[in-house]
RNA sequence: GCGCCUUUAGCUCAAUUGGAUAGAGUGUUAGACUACGAAUCUAAAGGUUACAGGUUCGAGUCCUGUAAGGCGCGCCA
């Protein structure tokens, strides 16, 4: 058991003692910031000061007196009644021993039989993918690693709008574009997309095909060059995402979701929430939680966006799923409602789906905006700045803020890279504490760490335990900055202990032998950490 | 006009979900390698938490109102 589970434990039968019942999740321990608070404290006087009914000093008098102090060198009551918990040494230390012998497993939480669908990226297979869906696909991917960790299965989804206008639009400009290939008059959509990567492949197109397009009929020609296109597109998405180390386990295509009647016997199932108005269907989702009901089937026949897509997540959920998470752009948060709505109409809680928005990046170049389109062609793409940047800085420069933070993306600081990339700061820890460990490999390891006396060597195994509380608070909010936030602390610590304590002595090896385990814990930590980020952990920069 | 998000140090963001003297990075200033990696460390300076009320032992955090900015408000996706 860790150290604030058994504190935790104590004060609970401590409140037992005195005929109190208190639920442990209810008892807070917090990590002193300040010294002179001892090493952990609790409010817990304070906040249960009326179970007494006195006033909360006078409250921890009792607590204190009736706590099994075998872990704990000594207790104080402070401020209006703080406990604070001064810990023996023994009792921080041994968190190396448990470090080492758990190595990758450091850290993770325990099976909890509860499969989740992270849905995220989904972008359109139109064109090359820029800057801007980067943000939503290093934190989706930085939440399925963290809710992983935390012992939950995980399944990657990335959903391909194919049968949408866009794709038309997609087919309509290839064939522009192979028309003008072939010196014949064409004409560009305004719908259309006028970016490089379609006369790509027109170009392509023309190298396998030849000529053999201009003899099919519209609508065929439509067919084809929508699945091509989808193809190529989706094909370098992948490739893309992938080294931005970025994998889905499935694709689900819109077109098959609509196969086999499946809109048609969706809309009889929720024909009791809908009703007819000016030719077109309406779904009554103000009967939930919406404020405006929604058309789902146009006066012209088609289904807006918004009937597949019920579809699909009703489909996710027939798989068998606990629970879904979309990870969307801020600017479609008047979806989620409507999309609760629908689900409830199915008799699922409306927390079953939970819609994590990534806000707006807003991207500044020389000091000025700089608004990129992906129609025009002149966005920046996300292969492009991952060459520039880097992956590593990249992914932890978007997770280290939260999804809900507006955000901007200084596009020449980012270029520049240079060591004000806090990822650097992390990854060189990690470096140093490789580098001390293969000089010291010689020196035997002494994982009691009960010569680790020094403050820094103290605020660092503190740190270094506190991973899995860190862990699991980043996966109950589903908030990737947390584990940055975590691993620069965790790095200061790490950055200091080094500059004041001589690892490697040979003239004291017991003393290296605590301090190369403390070294190695350290390091298997902010590998840990650095790896629920999708960021890698050198050995040599 | 309505809804969602945001407003904290010069700039970019935190604050253990209501706790102690609001913290980091960056920028500015002053120091530190004849030892394991100076992409580092040790300090200093920088604040009326947008504003006004309210709730209580206690508010950056919760409730009300005001102001500023972003995004939505389609039989688009």
């Amino acid at each position: 058991m860790d150290i604030l589970d058994s504190l935790k434990l104590n004060i609970q039968n401590s409140f037992k003692e005195l005929g109190f019942e208190v639920a442990t999740n209810d008892i807070i321990i917090e990590h002193s910031k300040d010294p002179t608070h001892g090493d952990y404290a609790s409010n817990c006087a304070m906040k249960f000061s009326r179970l007494f009914q006195t006033n909360p000093r006078a409250a921890a008098e009792k607590i204190i007196a009736n706590l099994d102090m075998s872990n704990i060198e000594k207790v104080e009551i402070a401020g209006p009644g703080f406990i604070n918990f001064y810990m023996k040494q023994d009792s921080l230390s041994k968190i190396v021993k448990e470090i080492i012998e758990k190595g990758d497993a450091f850290g993770a939480g325990a099976k909890k039989n509860k499969k989740i669908n992270v849905e995220f990226v989904s972008a359109n297979p139109t064109g090359l993918l820029h800057v801007g869906t980067a943000r939503g696909a290093a934190i989706g991917d930085c939440i399925s690693r963290i809710l992983a960790f935390n012992g939950y299965d995980i399944t990657k989804e990335y959903y391909i709008n194919d049968a949408g206008m866009q794709i038309t639009h997609l087919a309509e400009s290839i064939y522009a574009r192979y028309l003008q290939l072939q010196g014949l008059p064409f004409e560009l959509p305004d719908d259309g997309y006028h970016g490089e990567d379609v006369v790509e492949i027109a170009k392509q197109l023309l190298n396998e095909k030849g000529n053999a397009i201009l003899s099919m009929d519209e609508k065929e020609r439509i067919a084809f060059l929508k699945e091509y296109g989808i193809k190529v597109e989706l094909g370098r998405i992948v490739e893309h995402l992938k080294a931005f180390r970025v994998e889905f386990d499935v694709f689900s295509s819109e077109k098959a979701i609509r196969a086999d009647n499946a809109i048609e016997k969706e809309l009889d199932f929720l024909k009791e929430n809908t009703y007819e108005k000016d030719n077109a269907l309406y779904l009554k989702t103000t009967n939930y939680l919406d404020d405006k009901d929604r058309v789902i089937r146009k006066s012209d026949g088609d289904y807006t966006y918004f009937m597949p897509d019920i579809c699909y997540h009703v489909n996710k959920m027939s798989r068998g799923f606990d629970g879904l998470i979309d990870v969307l752009g801020a600017d479609h948060h008047g979806y989620i409602n409507r999309m609760k709505s629908a689900l409830m109409m199915h008799g699922y809680d409306k927390d079953v789906l939970h819609i994590e928005l990534i806000q707006m990046v807003r991207f500044i170049k020389d000091g000025a905006e700089f608004k990129a389109s992906k129609r025009s062609g002149d966005a920046i793409t996300l292969h492009e700045i991952c060459e520039e940047v880097g992956v590593d800085a990249m992914r932890y420069f978007f997770a280290m803020r939260a999804a809900s933070a507006h955000m901007d993306f200084d596009m020449d600081l980012a270029k520049e890279q240079s060591s004000n990339n806090p990822v650097y700061y992390a990854q060189y820890a990690h470096a140093r504490l490789c580098s001390v460990l293969e000089t010291g490999k010689d020196i035997s390891l002494d994982v009691s760490g009960s010569l680790l006396t020094d403050k820094s060597e103290i605020e660092l195994l503190k740190n270094i335990a506190k991973f899995p509380k860190v862990v699991e608070d980043a996966g109950v909010t589903e908030s990737p900055y947390k584990i940055t936030n975590y691993i620069h602390e965790l790095a200061e610590c790490v950055h200091s202990f080094y500059n004041c304590c001589h690892v490697i002595d040979r003239d004291n090896l017991q003393l290296s032998g605590n301090r190369l385990a403390l070294c190695k814990a350290t390091k298997i930590v902010i590998k840990n950490a650095l790896n629920l980020l999708g960021v890698s952990a050198p050995e040599h920069m």
